[in-house]
DNA sequence: GGCCAGGACACCA
DNA sequence: TGGTGTCATGGC
């Protein structure tokens, strides 16, 4: 029975993946250059537009301020005027701060010693750290680490809940097990459908109207 | 001028 | 444990 109902779930997941995939094809996320500019944008982007994010983003690059040693040594009250275009800059620059300070104090400030050892231990590690938070943790596995972490955010539920496939008062673990549960443990599949739910629902699930114009729900025709 | 955007956290009951 | 306030810019 467990078994059935796990196929089946499978099948729907597969089924949005496929109808998203067939209309945008392959995104090629996570929009940057090197896995700390997506450990940077990860924290950049909380509650904030993308395009808000590629702003502060090239201030940090024009500043010379996008690695994890110049991030540790300037006065955050400097960085936090760098990433000013993200919005929430005193928090977001106390959060970028924090997160370099640990990973020089836990692996010598290098990404790949972090991403070296057990993924599950490093996301219990990661959540521990003052401003990363659940998304934030496995937008860094999955699109900084390549690891087979589902990421769930706003978008992620808004359109699984209007699918019936997650209830509106799941929490992320609960959407987040949908996905983890049902899919292979493939980090190129997480990676792809993620970025095609949000690319799907930048244009189609605003919270007004929720969603339309959509082949993914039965009441529309075509995406 | 109001609403919204790829959250996280502190505080309170 | 769940609800609420706070943090803030920029596009539409």
């Amino acid at each position: 029975m467990q078994a059935e109902n796990q196929s089946t779930r499978r099948q729907e997941l597969l089924w949005v993946f496929n109808s998203l995939f067939e209309h945008y094809g392959k995104l090629h996320w996570w929009p940057a250059e090197t896995p700390f500019e997506v450990c940077v944008g990860a924290i950049l982007t909380q509650n904030t537009n993308w395009g808000n994010v590629e702003k502060a983003i090239a201030n940090l690059k024009k500043a010379d301020l996008l690695s994890a040693i110049t991030l540790r040594d300037v006065p955050v009250e400097e960085l936090a005027q760098v990433i000013k275009p993200a919005g929430f800059f005193n928090v977001k620059s106390a959060r970028l701060k924090d997160f370099v300070g640990w990973l020089f104090e836990r692996y010598l400030g290098r990404l790949e010693s972090m991403f070296a050892g057990d993924w599950l231990e490093l996301r219990e590690e990661l959540l521990k750290v003052r401003g990363i938070g659940r998304e934030t943790c496995d937008s860094i596995l999955l699109y900084a680490g390549n690891k087979p972490s589902f990421v769930v955010d706003a978008y992620t539920k808004r359109l699984f809940t209007h699918l019936g496939l997650v209830s509106a008062k799941d929490d992320y673990e609960a959407v987040r097990a949908l996905f983890m549960d049902n899919l292979p443990a493939d980090a190129a599949l997480f990676n792809e459908f993620h970025a095609l739910i949000v690319q799907h629902c930048k244009v189609h699930c605003r919270k007004k109207p929720l969603c339309s114009g959509c082949r993914l729900h039965p009441s529309c025709n075509g995406l």
